[in-house]
DNA sequence: AATCACTTGCTTGCTGACAGCAAGTAAGTT
DNA sequence: AACTTACTTGCTGTCAGCAAGCAAGTGATT
């Protein structure tokens, strides 16, 4: 059973199709946003007629979920290699790392991620779930870290794991809207630093502070 | 020139229908989005023609960057009296009180001011500057703060006042779009305190640092 | 291996809703 | 009474979503 480029299986061709638009949509999305894309465009740009996105995807909002799902599972496969078996303090300033690493190769997927991610904050969004999911991902993950840390000895005892974790992933949410936002002025690298030297000054055990 | 509610100036009228407008606003804003959210309803939920928002403040954006001032106006008088003259840490502190203040007091607002910086953030959008430029001078004012904390050996000198800053106003940014999409699992005054605890652990001059 | 019934990929025509505009009416202003 | 300002109504182009149809791939039977 051959495949030409002329003679692919029906899943070969929606596959095809599916990576051409969310393609088209991602570079579409980074010049117009998301609520000036249209479908038609999306469908267009990727060499198709103007209702295939709308057939494939179901509707925007379909389509923009799928197109978030597949860049979040870029995201976590970065910070999976990024982290590794780290714990504690250097998982968190490991997955920093991560991020910057991230928009630092994949840009546009880190810009129209932010992108989505904003549009799911809205009341009457019809894809929070991945979004929010990601989010508590995030938290559940840096408590572990904590809690594991504390366990170590190499985070200080007395500090509540969920709070250092809400009040961490707040600080990437927020760094990663203000990159959006003012692309020119803000310094990844820098912010960054200085949020590492605070979690380190912050959550370390003294000397001789052993469990 | 007595004013009965049935005779109004001009400016009046106006001042009117542009307040019921812009409270309605928040109102749909709130429960569909803004973009499910359309001049027509807007104008006649506050009272009036389907056209008069469109009239009024031009286009769709222009309603939504004139309501993202209003609301602006609110929390920065908010935070001026909740940091008053304070400086250094204490200010940081002050100004994340004030945040919940602001939410407790008018969650509505807060809300619907969260949703117009997502709003912004778009590369499509209309009003940019508004949410920008109040980001920028958080910025600025957490800087000087830093700063004047430095001046006076509240804060260890050797910090970069200005990374401080954005570290600050990222984790502001993140924690308000957090709770705006975790309204549930997510605890404003328990984060904020983490926050605190770190603030102080990380820039608190040390015994006899003096300057 | 040929053909026929069936599924899946994709396109085109249509509808209702909305933003924005332009022309008009009513209310106040001098 | 002339004029300005507040507001309304009719209209147009665009878009999302749907439904009907066409084309290409698939699998079973003989």
């Amino acid at each position: 059973m051959q495949k030409s480029s002329a003679s692919l299986t029906q899943a070969e061709r929606s596959a095809l199709s599916d990576t051409a638009m969310l393609d088209a949509a991602k570079d579409l999305v980074l010049v117009h946003g998301t609520e000036k894309t249209t479908l038609a465009m999306i469908g267009e740009s990727a060499g198709y007629s103007r209702g295939l996105a709308t057939y494939r995807f179901g509707s925007k909002a379909g389509l923009y979920d799928a197109l978030c799902k597949s860049i979040s599972r870029d995201w976590l496969e970065y910070l999976k290699r990024g982290v590794g078996e780290k714990t504690g303090i250097d998982a968190m300033c490991a997955a920093l790392d991560a991020i910057r690493q991230f928009v630092e190769d994949l840009p546009r997927e880190g810009r129209v991620l932010q992108i989505l991610y904003c549009d799911s904050a809205s009341p009457s969004s019809e894809f929070p779930e991945t979004s929010i999911s990601i989010h508590k991902r995030q938290r559940s993950d840096v408590q572990k870290w904590a809690e594991q840390g504390q366990a170590s000895g190499q985070i200080r005892s007395d500090v509540d794991p969920g709070e250092v974790a809400s009040q961490y992933v707040s600080y990437i949410s927020g760094m990663t809207f203000l990159w959006l936002t003012n692309p020119e002025t803000f310094n990844f690298e820098t912010t960054n630093a200085e949020m590492k030297r605070q979690l380190r000054d912050s959550l370390a055990a003294k000397q001789g502070d052993g469990q």
